[in-house]
DNA sequence: CGACTGACGCGGA
DNA sequence: ATCCGCGCCAGTC
């Protein structure tokens, strides 16, 4: 099973890499995925993905954007907005604090306030109480 | 193999 | 800051 290619493999295994509290970019994902450009194929691989050991939140747009999601912005919001990191309107506040770029665990994660897991409804509800 | 798609990125208007 | 278009890559048809 899982016919999933090398590459998305690879992906996915970045992105768990991402701290908590921390995002990356699809574009940085990628670079560290090994394929620098390839933000696009990543965001394929994100949507595919389901795995809950995959932050696929904690993925935002380049310069903080949230991204698309496919329509559930609102719902990013919500998984990065409890407290930790804050989103704003239509951007991640203190992107450039909150940004992994792969740092050797060199980036302390601002105390992340435990939280009690839900019902895993969907790929992303899921992480509603993760951040 | 070719064409279309899209949770992207960036420069230009 | 917002909108538009082109280029990017992997996945899917």
């Amino acid at each position: 099973m899982s016919p999933v290619s090398e590459f998305a493999e690879r992906v996915l295994r970045v992105v768990r890499r991402i701290p908590p509290g921390k995002v990356a970019t699809y574009g940085d994902v990628a670079a560290l995925a090994g394929r620098p450009g390839a933000a696009r194929a990543v965001g394929t691989v994100m949507r595919r993905c389901c795995r809950r050991d995959v932050p696929a939140h904690r993925v935002v747009g380049a310069g903080g954007a949230l991204g698309g999601y496919g329509g559930n912005l609102e719902l990013k919001r919500a998984c990065c907005g409890p407290r930790g990191w804050f989103v704003g309107p239509h951007r991640i506040r203190g992107f450039a604090r909150v940004r992994w770029t792969g740092g050797r665990s060199a980036n302390p994660a601002p105390s992340e306030p435990p939280r009690r897991r839900r019902r895993i409804l969907c790929q992303c509800s899921l992480f509603a109480a993760l951040v």
